[in-house]
DNA sequence: CTTTAACTGTTTGCATACGAATGATATGCA
DNA sequence: TGCATATCATTCGTATGCAAACAGTTAAAG
């Protein structure tokens, strides 16, 4: 049995802060990405431009996002005619997703505003803090 | 013109690791929550117990929820019987929030579930890395 | 006192996010 | 060979999350 009222500020858990850092985040991307691509698109991009081609599935691992989640990202992204897919001869099940000419194109400029989008959101912090927030939340990762 | 690759490494990049770490720590707290809340549906029930009795409105902006979002949200757990809503005589345009019994009963022992959820999403870290981790995301909030 | 601005709540549309279930296909091993 | 297991893509259901448009209400400015 125990009566003891819990302390709880919900101001410091790191479940609340997460949260808030992303969606601060979110809104600087928003405000500087080129053409109208949400985070998740984005980083999906990067992962085919270095894979070249892979199947739908494991680009889902590499971006760290359900199959579920993976389809309709890949769906939109198709639909904007920045990738393609094709079967994959040798195995059925697989689709092989690669950039289209036009997602080629777009890469550079979209690394250099993710570059900047990094910046923007670190601002409040000194070179040495950002490195220091990098390293802890690739720990609890 | 600028020709110029752009080294971009998608896994130093804030707006990735701040989307990991929420994605793992999701995964711990729906392992730990009491009932079936979600992440959002718990804070806020936390900001309602703060505030007693609460508008709409106000209460998306304590939770730092749109005010699409906490309808939504609002309206779950009405369903789930752990708050009411009723109108406000004063005030035609307001719809005070507040706890129900069942609400003010599961409290404490979502306290005590949150508590631990925040411990287990900072073990991989020191007692000291995870105070600097909570301060340089509050600043970047 | 009236018009204007600000606030509150609702709804719609789009885009994640994830668990679970399903069906098709591959592959390893008995 | 043949079956158990694993992999891949799709679909469904639920829950955020935000922009934008809307209507009702209140308060402030003139």
């Amino acid at each position: 049995m125990n009566t003891v009222p819990v302390d709880y500020v919900l101001d410091d858990q790191i479940g609340f802060l997460l949260r808030l850092a992303s969606q601060r985040h979110s809104g600087i991307f928003q405000r500087n990405v080129v053409g109208k691509l949400t985070p998740t698109q984005f980083s999906t991009l990067i992962r085919i431009s270095e894979q070249g081609e892979v199947s739908q599935n494991r680009l889902g691992r590499l971006a760290a996002m359900d199959v579920a989640t993976i389809k309709g990202v890949v769906d939109r992204l198709k639909a904007k005619g920045l990738v393609q897919a094709h079967a994959d001869p040798k195995d059925k099940r697989r689709i092989a997703i690669s950039l289209t000419a036009t997602g080629h194109q777009i890469m550079d400029d979209l690394k250099r505003a993710g570059l900047e989008i990094s910046d923007l959101t670190l601002e409040p912090l000194t070179e040495a803090e950002s490195q220091t927030l990098v390293t802890l939340l690739k720990k609890i990762s």
